[in-house]
DNA sequence: CGCCGAGTTGAACTGAATCAAGAAACGTGG
DNA sequence: CCACGTTTCTTGATTCAGTTCAACTCGGCG
């Protein structure tokens, strides 16, 4: 639990009565690769922080896989949109690795933010960094070429490539696996 | 003023002493076609309310014009990225329209969000808002063939696509101009 | 009138997808 | 420890959506 103090004390540093509030809502759980957080198709109704190792959502499209974004650990998973909407979604997160979390849940979360001011701040802080990552993924979708967002994944998340299956890197940096194929054996040559 | 209070309300409804708060720290502005509310490369210290006009985030890219963001009546346009992270970005605001607007400085709203706890909340469930149109934006970016965005578009915000310039809704789409013309020409034939 | 910005249309080109086949790595049970 | 299927990755040939470059139309306006 510690690892979640200080991957959020970034961001703000919380007084012991906060963290005290917060311990006392964080679930731990242990999932085996391949085991599903949230089913696509339901609400999410909780935040996991990932203690260790690594998590995907994806949602299906034409029957394509598609995923959306890559949580390792020290990191956040979360069907955004449908936690903060609170609506099914078609997203759901899988465990690529056998993955330790602790699990917040939506209503637990509510109801801190109800009564501690700063836990409120903690969220807005951690809702507006999750929008300044986005941002900069949307920037690279926007008008990168597919080179041109591997090279920032290389450069952002080396280890990340190295953990993750080719076809699942290849959907979330949106190409083909056979054309991530193509762009990294052009980057061996160089 | 009260445009903006009733647009916020579909969040949160402010008590009255958080609404005269917020209320003393806008200032209204005036902007004529053209003008530009951000510089590109420098910090945003603004979120601005559009009470009536349009706005386009913006930047460059490789000598390429690309609009990020439009920003309608009743909504908010803001450089996010430096608003959050404090840092010069290459996104600048432009004014499409003659638009008025409620300017909220930085160093205001970080004052209040510390004063008056629903305040803060309000700021965590605009930027929550933010995140999930964005998610929804990058969606659309990330495996939908142009045409499939630009009826998107025409069912989500048609009133947009009369308003603004070809080659805008173009890069904003993802697509050039001449794709788009195309896929309009589409339209009308079906 | 002639110019100018905004939009359209055409033809050639290109990056990436698709379709298809095979090679390498991996795990599991015999 | 090997044989087997499965998953993962690579490579090649073809196709296609979208870009690029260029010319042209149309409506406004000094």
């Amino acid at each position: 639990m510690e690892a979640f103090f200080s991957t959020i004390e970034k961001l703000i540093v919380l007084d012991s009565a906060s963290r005290q509030a917060f311990a006392a809502i964080m679930q731990y759980h242990e999932f085996p690769k391949g085991h599903l957080l949230v089913k696509p198709g339901t609400v999410c109704h909780s935040i996991f922080f990932i203690e260790e190792g690594l998590t995907r959502t994806y949602y299906e499209k034409d029957g394509k896989d598609i995923t959306d974004w890559l949580s390792p650990e020290n990191s956040f998973a979360c069907s955004i949109v449908s936690f903060i909407t609170r609506r099914p979604d078609r997203r759901g997160i899988e465990a690529l690795e056998p993955t330790r979390v602790w699990t917040i849940h939506y209503n637990d979360l509510e109801t801190l933010y109800t009564t501690h001011h700063s836990i409120e701040r903690m969220g807005r802080l951690i809702v507006s960094s999750g929008l300044v990552q986005l941002q900069m993924r949307f920037d690279d979708l926007h008008f990168a070429t597919a080179a041109e967002r591997y090279a920032t994944m290389m450069k952002q998340t080396p280890s990340l490539l190295q953990r993750t299956p080719l076809h699942i890197i290849a959907s979330y940096l949106g190409i083909t696996q056979e054309t991530l194929s193509r762009i990294r054996a052009q980057h061996i040559l160089l």
